[in-house]
DNA sequence: TGAAATGTTGGGGCG
DNA sequence: ACGCCCCAACATTTC
């Protein structure tokens, strides 16, 4: 067999803990990679289309370390591997697996097109440690709360990251590539490119830094300060893992090493339940499908959550008054990221201050985020917003301005990002302005806005609202009442 | 990976 | 010296 391999790269562009490139290296055979700007990569928001842009480009140039390519197309995937075989004689078709609805449905789609072509098709995990059905309970059902997911995963050994191939067979011929400024990715960004790619560490070698500087210092105190908003203590991570210019077998591995050298560290250890908070997320993708569009909870149908609103549009526009919250808001529109306490914070002002329905968050948050994950970003929101896994027996509601004496004591990160009332304002709190539309006529010097609601007040009808929906069906309610009855039926007479 | 209400404790002021 | 009150700080309970 001396047919070239054709591997289509999706959201796995490294060399490192690859098994499929690994695989494909292997085999002996010459491999063909290819890229596919197809609707899935097209149709996204319009941060994280630029950022996997600028990861196809650092992995094109990894590529040809190994005197690789990455061809380029654009269209229907399924269109483009059946032209791409005819053209070059390949009879295989190679990737590694996705789990969310719309990857998926795509890819079963691309198998059976190419299978009625006499097509082969080979697939590999690499994207996430455990493959979603390796997880389970011992009735065999998929985890629906974090903690015994946590349990069950942690107990086990996954496999060890691949290396990196050392030479991969080039074909006799290469095929035609298009070019990958003519797909123009980063249209969408406009103003923001320019501000937002400054933060941005891009590709594999830079993912790999990412990851020997968080084990060289913050890792050791990541359980006592990776909430603190005005402190660098996470490992940033989350951008490369996103389309894979790091692998999570590769992270897990230094965890296990971190672990075994020092048994119980609170620090590595915290960061592992973060990883595997990723894990989860994938996982109910795979299991439960639905909750990237729907309440995962039926119960939270009924809810009263408002549509997209002026108040909703002010929260975009970090312009709700609430310094924590817009901080985090303008955090997103300079950096193209969040802290994951903000993102919390944020998120429960949406939908339970401003009673807006988690999805509008969620939307502006696949616009928005660079290291946006349809998984992690429907799993948080939900989360967050009651009508998710995990759920905890009350109405979780954030109160920004103690979240703010918590995690943001001295103000800095407030400082970092809210312009408006300083004499010489960071460059970061500046470059808001320069990041968001001209149109809104937005300027540093003009007053902060007054807060959008009192937050008490609106702590109280969110905690109406659920109380006359979900809360009134909640399992602990019905709990304590079958329990208060049991008293009153069991006591002696 | 919440917040507020409620309960407990202990120190200090003061009669 | 003592009891009482107040309140902050912390812990526990409740939603």
């Amino acid at each position: 067999m001396d047919t070239p391999l054709v591997v289509w790269f999706r959201r796995d562009l490294r060399l490192d803990d690859n098994p499929m490139l690994f695989a494909a290296a292997a085999s002996g055979r010459p491999v063909l990679p290819v890229f596919i700007a197809d609707p899935l990569v097209m149709r996204i928001g319009a941060a994280p289309r630029w950022r996997w842009g600028l990861a196809v480009e650092a992995f094109s140039r990894r590529l040809a370390g190994l005197q690789q390519r990455l061809i380029l197309r654009s269209g229907d995937a399924a269109e483009v591997l059946t032209t791409l075989a005819r053209e070059t004689g390949a009879r295989e078709v190679w990737w590694s697996r996705l789990y969310d609805k719309d990857a998926r449905a795509r890819d079963l789609k691309v198998e059976t097109a190419l299978q009625k072509h006499g097509l082969k098709i080979k697939t590999f995990p690499g994207h996430v440690l455990a493959e979603p059905w390796e997880v389970m309970t011992q009735a065999g059902d998929y985890f629906r709360v974090y903690t015994p997911f946590w349990r069950a995963l942690s107990a086990r050994e996954w496999p060890s990251p691949t290396p990196a191939p050392k030479a991969l067979r080039p074909p006799a011929q290469w095929p035609a590539s298009e070019r990958l400024e003519d797909w123009r990715l980063e249209v969408g960004m406009k103003r923001g490119a320019a501000v937002v790619r400054p933060f941005l560490a891009v590709g594999e070698d830079a993912a790999l830094s990412r990851l020997n500087a968080f084990f060289a210092g913050p890792a050791r105190q990541y359980h006592a300060l990776r909430d603190r908003l005005d402190l660098n203590a996470t490992s940033g991570l989350s951008e490369n893992l996103t389309y894979g210019e790091i692998g999570v077998r590769r992270i897990w591995a230094v965890i296990q090493a971190e672990l075994a050298a020092r048994p119980g560290d609170r620090g590595v250890e915290a960061f592992a339940r973060e990883i595997v908070w990723r894990e989860f997320a994938h996982h109910l993708a795979f299991h439960s499908p639905h909750i990237v569009t729907e309440n995962w909870r039926a119960e939270w149908n009924q809810f009263p959550w408002r549509p997209d609103n002026a108040d909703a549009e002010a929260w975009r526009r970090g312009l709700t008054g609430e310094p924590l919250v817009d901080a985090g808001i303008r955090e997103l529109w300079v950096t193209g990221r969040m802290h994951n306490r903000a993102r919390m914070v944020t998120a429960s002002y949406l939908t339970k201050h401003l009673l807006t329905h988690w999805k509008v968050g969620a939307d502006f948050f696949a616009e928005m985020l660079v290291d946006w994950d349809p998984a992690s970003n429907a799993m948080g929101w939900q989360w967050v917003a009651g009508s998710g896994p995990d759920a905890a027996p009350y109405f979780r509601i954030f109160n920004p301005a103690l979240q703010a004496e918590k995690f943001d004591p001295a103000g800095t990160y407030r400082r970092a990002f809210l312009a408006e009332g300083q004499a010489s304002p960071p460059r970061t709190a500046l470059a808001f302005f320069e990041a968001v539309p001209r149109s809104w006529q937005l300027d540093p010097t003009k007053p902060y806005p007054r807060p959008l609601v009192d937050l008490a007040a609106a702590r109280e009808r969110a905690l109406a609202a659920w109380q006359a929906g979900p809360g009134a069906t909640a399992s602990h309610t019905a709990a304590k009442n079958s329990r208060a009855f049991e008293t009153k039926a069991c006591k002696p007479a």
